[in-house]
DNA sequence: GCCGTTTTCGGCCCGACTGTTTTCAGTCG
């Protein structure tokens, strides 16, 4: 799969043109290229192949000979020749906050700086002193921002952004002259991870709002201070901004602060076409106000349905509610859940009882819970004997008469071996009610030799889930590489659901391979892998994963009730 | 560089805040 390879390429070359200051808009034609290509759920080749590419939102003839190019020949040639004219280290440059394009370039031509660390050089050697628009302020911004580079601020996990937005929206919520407030930005739109918070307040003093925000215990830094937009840095070294509107504004102020870059363009160009215009107070015709007060009612004007901040990426979502088509789309909610299909108990490595499990997942409101204990190969989680399964079941059948409507569901999450195998015998696994099963070592092995463990793994009659299928775990390891579209089309064929794994680290799938998998028929479970009660609450998490998939409840099988769960997963 | 029921050429989203300017360019989202 080499979409984003080429994404990250053609991300490159807009860089290179900005730095040498060419058509801004053949600069964010291939910025939009990139990100649309970022957005695919299928392989790239695959749309070559079947010359489809032109079916890609952004490209042309040229950027479709570039892929070309690249797929058969493994280079761009237009690429490397641009390489040459930008070193590496001033595109880096980019990367400080303060410093964009134009800076970038003005202290290469005059004073030859490579990349950051020349940067650094020239300043305490004073030479940016006396170079046209660069003064004292000017240096101390840049020195914050090689500062923060140098920390390595990087983007949060949605749920580290979720706590952080919290603590500000709830002491925020507390000030009288506060109407209204919401998150905006990633964190609305539930991206897997998020790179700094957005807040939108209603308020008719948004000086007073203003300053109590940048005022907060929480705030190490301000960054900018203005009548009605405000950006702080956290003591964690988070990014907050806050902006304040008129009520009459709320909704068109939301849509513009929730984003995406892409989706907000969009709109303002079908409002071109119409006559109007669009921005965060409201939409125009001429100077007259039509609507603002509510997101649905700037939809409405623009002649869309309204449209779930999850699916805002302009990636197919607008053209298809112009269609008509979205509204079909009933996108799944928290409250559709009637499970939770993989837990962990102290029987293994977690940290509650399975009564104590099934308490909490009938706090939440389900009607069932799966405990899928690990498997006895996985001897450092505590995986469990046959002995100990026979123990275990005593204790579910026991627990299950004392629940009146709600089940515990007698449950593993078995071992895929590095041929494929599973560590239990089938007159074992037959037993249980629902099987995870999940890759746990091996992940060095090639590509080939992962997916066919996969493909066994599912072609096994008794296995009803493949756990976490991709492996990965944010900021410890990487995907394993699989044949995604061969694992659909055989999890398709043999009945076997995907999961989502809502663990924060895992969100696995994720949300392209949810939507793929959408796409595929392929039944998906939302999972939190808990190991305490508390951890139920990932469901939401998972949740995040399967909208911004685009999944409603019909492709999600723990909405069912258990009697039909139980019903559709057999082989 | 892309794109077209107003166009195959001439458009391409819109505004807040900062710093260095004295009317605005650069950066950001």
């Amino acid at each position: 799969m080499k979409n984003l390879e080429i994404a990250q390429i053609f991300r490159e070359i807009a860089q290179i043109l900005e730095i040498k200051g060419d058509n801004p808009f053949r600069i964010r034609a291939y910025e939009r290229a990139a990100q649309n290509i970022e957005g695919l759920t299928e392989d790239i080749e695959d749309y070559l192949k079947e010359d489809r590419l032109g079916e890609i939102p952004g490209i042309g003839k040229d950027l479709a000979e570039k892929i070309k190019e690249f797929t058969s020949s493994g280079k761009i040639k237009a690429y490397l020749d641009l390489k040459k004219s930008v070193p590496a280290g001033v595109l880096a440059l980019l990367n400080i906050p303060s410093v964009g394009p134009k800076t970038a370039k003005l202290l290469y031509e005059k004073l030859k700086i490579k990349n950051a660390e020349d940067l650094e050089k020239a300043i305490a050697r004073n030479k940016l002193q006396g170079i046209f628009g660069i003064k004292e302020k000017t240096i101390e911004n840049i020195l914050k921002g090689i500062a923060i580079v140098k920390k390595g601020q990087e983007r949060m996990t949605l749920a580290q952004a979720g706590q952080v937005a919290d603590e500000f929206v709830s002491a925020l919520e507390k000030l009288p002259e506060v109407k209204k407030i919401s998150t905006a930005g990633s964190l609305r739109r539930e991206k897997e991870t998020v790179r700094d918070i957005d807040i939108l307040v209603i308020s008719d003093q948004p000086k007073k709002v203003m300053h109590t925000f940048v005022t907060l215990p929480e705030v190490k830094d301000i960054l900018a201070e203005g009548e009605t937009k405000s950006s702080v840095r956290t003591k964690l070294d988070v990014q907050v901004d806050c902006r304040v509107v008129e009520a009459k504004s709320f909704g068109a102020a939301l849509i513009y602060f929730t984003g995406s870059k892409n989706f907000n363009i969009k709109l303002r160009q079908i409002a071109i076409k119409k006559g109007l215009k669009v921005n965060e107070y409201g939409i125009f015709r001429k100077e007259k106000f039509l609507a603002g007060r509510s997101e649905e009612e700037v939809f409405k004007v623009l002649g869309l349905p309204y449209i779930e901040p999850e699916l805002r990426e302009d990636n197919g979502e607008i053209e298809l509610s112009l269609k008509g088509k979205l509204p079909r789309l009933h996108l799944i909610e928290l409250k559709d859940i009637k499970g939770d299909l993989h837990t962990h108990s102290t029987w293994s490595d977690g940290g509650n009882s399975i009564k104590e499990m099934a308490e909490a997942a009938r706090g939440l409101g389900y009607s069932y819970i799966a405990i899928t204990d690990h498997s006895q190969s996985l001897k450092v989680a505590g995986g469990l004997t046959p002995a100990d399964l026979k123990k275990k079941k005593q204790e579910i059948d026991k627990i299950n008469k004392t629940l009146k409507g709600f089940r515990v569901l007698y449950g593993t999450e078995v071992d895929i071996d590095s041929d494929g195998k599973i560590d239990y015998p089938d007159d074992i696994l037959k037993e249980f009610e629902i099987t995870v099963a999940a890759i746990h070592s091996g992940f060095k092995q090639s590509k080939a030799q992962l997916t066919r463990r996969i493909l066994r793994a599912c072609a096994n009659k008794y296995v009803h889930i493949i756990a976490h299928p991709t492996g990965r775990l944010w900021g410890t390891r990487e995907s394993y590489e699989i044949d995604m579209d061969e694992v659909l089309r055989v999890a398709r064929e043999t009945n076997t659901s995907l999961e989502i794994n809502a663990f924060p680290q895992r969100l696995d799938l994720n949300d392209l391979y949810a939507r793929r998998a959408k796409e595929m028929a392929v039944k998906l479970a939302i999972g939190t892998d808990a190991h305490a009660i508390e951890q139920l609450k990932t469901m939401k998490l998972g949740m995040a994963v399967a909208r911004r998939g685009w999944l409603s409840r019909e492709d999600v099988i723990n909405t069912l009730a258990v009697e039909e769960l139980l019903r559709t997963i057999k082989k």
